[in-house]
DNA sequence: CTCCTATTTGCAATATTGGCCAAATTCCCA
DNA sequence: TGGGAATTTGGCCAATATTGCAAATAGGAG
């Protein structure tokens, strides 16, 4: 495969790896609804802060989530809606798997 | 959270995390195609030809893939074309990301 | 300045992934 | 039945990812 290409696969791979846990997108959703601090959503996530905050800064990386610091709480906010509309997709891929499973047993 | 977004947020992930992968998008660009044996494939991806049957054996784990052995090879066939979407959306976060480091320079 | 709260960072333990090689499997054809 | 080609599976290793705890950092209030 051509460098260019491979490159350009990466860059991809990079963000739907991001997306491609349930923290993540438990994350996702919660900000899909506006703006939360660190803490609501590790209430939300129910793991431990630090470990909301590095999945936090790795959405950010890539590009999905803002932050703004106001006061001494850090506020993420999503930045590319546009990936909710993958979920439709999946839902539509799990719907089929399950049609097929019972495919299989009849 | 609660269980059973739990367990709602994985089945998601798991698919998601399947596209999260240069060779395995690369195999889907693939596939976007048409139906292609492994051994099409592998020359494509450019690994090894068992790396490549067990990234789609993943592939088809998700549901994303069919197999249909013909003769002695095995051809897979993309079954949620709905994924080639999120590639628009992926783009849009990369230029955003490209725009918002524009603007850190200037 | 000092304390308190919110968040991030460093570190270590554990789990998962991606890759290759070798062996097993499956199917065709002689 | 035996051999050869295509694919899958199992074993193993290196690299990466996930997590929690503890320590560091940043901001606001007194």
């Amino acid at each position: 495969m051509d460098a260019e290409r491979q490159k350009r696969l990466e860059a991809r791979a990079r963000i739907l790896k991001a997306v491609g846990n349930a923290s993540r997108l438990l994350i996702l959703e919660e900000l899909a609804q506006g703006e939360k601090c660190v803490a609501d959503l590790t209430k939300a996530v129910g793991s431990d802060i630090s470990t909301v905050s590095k999945h936090l800064s790795l959405l950010k990386s890539v590009g999905l989530v803002r932050d703004e610091k106001r006061g001494n709480q850090v506020f993420y906010t999503l930045l590319a809606p546009c990936v909710l509309n993958f979920f439709d997709c999946v839902e539509s891929v799990l719907e089929a798997r399950v049609q097929h499973q019972i495919e299989m047993m009849g």
